[in-house]
DNA sequence: ATAAACCTGTGAGCGACTCACAGGTCAAGG
DNA sequence: CCTTGACCTGTGAGTCGCTCACAGGTTTAT
């Protein structure tokens, strides 16, 4: 299977499966022109990829996955360790996001009653410069 | 006042403040020996500027409001617009990052019951492959 | 024979910093 | 007067995970 079919079949974009070649998270072999040839085996390993990527691990965590994998060791501890590492990433990424959501969420809320302001030297923009709550 | 005072008084890096210069959102003069001179104006527009971050603006939004207000536009209506832009993004992000978060508590809470895996040539790691849940 | 539709490697762009580096400037202490 | 150390400068590159562009090679269909 060449690079395209192997992207139409699990619904990536081309370049990402050209990006994980490139980045040493596949390497299939190459047929005589140079094409990439994908096993069987390279498929499953896109579908790893994949799943791990959905369960919030980096390129370089899955990198460490594959090579204990294929150094005989069990990936599953770090599995265990890393996730949980992200997890707590993701965590904070998250209450961030929920922060900054609510904050421009008050934004909104408070300048609708207020009227645009004219450039008058004092201020950017007051609707911005206005109003702090800390 | 030179840069690094300036990014104490705001405690920011003043890597920060340095990257504000290079990219055009401050604009500082220079003195005789080729340092930056930090006016009370160049500190009003830093503390716009970090607000504006606060508020989730881009730094090209930034950039576009300051360019409103020094070309004596009233940078309001572009600013109502752009929040209304970025927080539909953020509650998109906001969304994924909740259901990332979810898929990995879930995950974390099935792998408790589950063994490591030894290497067996069937999977990669049977904890990240195994819990299909769609 | 030629055009369309693939494929290849490589380089660069995204966003908002952050760090490293080589060199200039300045105040204080000996 | 000189050195030390702490600051400053511009520039280049690294972060992350793609995504796109480009120039050129291959294959397939007409």
């Amino acid at each position: 299977m060449k690079a395209g079919e192997l992207a139409n079949r699990f619904s990536v974009n081309v370049n990402t499966v050209r990006h994980y070649v490139r980045s040493g998270l596949l390497s299939p072999d190459k047929d005589a022109s140079g094409y990439h040839y994908f096993s069987a085996e390279e498929e499953r390993q896109l579908a790893f990829i994949l799943r791990a990527r959905e369960l919030g691990f980096t390129l370089d965590d899955i990198r460490q996955l594959l090579n204990d994998a294929t150094s005989g060791e069990s990936p599953c501890p770090h599995a265990r360790e890393l996730i949980e590492l992200r997890l707590t990433e993701a965590r904070q990424k998250l209450n961030s996001m929920q922060s900054l959501v609510s904050r421009m969420e008050s934004a909104v809320r408070e300048w609708q009653a207020l009227p645009d302001c004219a450039p008058c030297g004092d201020h950017i923009c007051h609707l911005i410069e206005g109003g702090h709550h800390e």
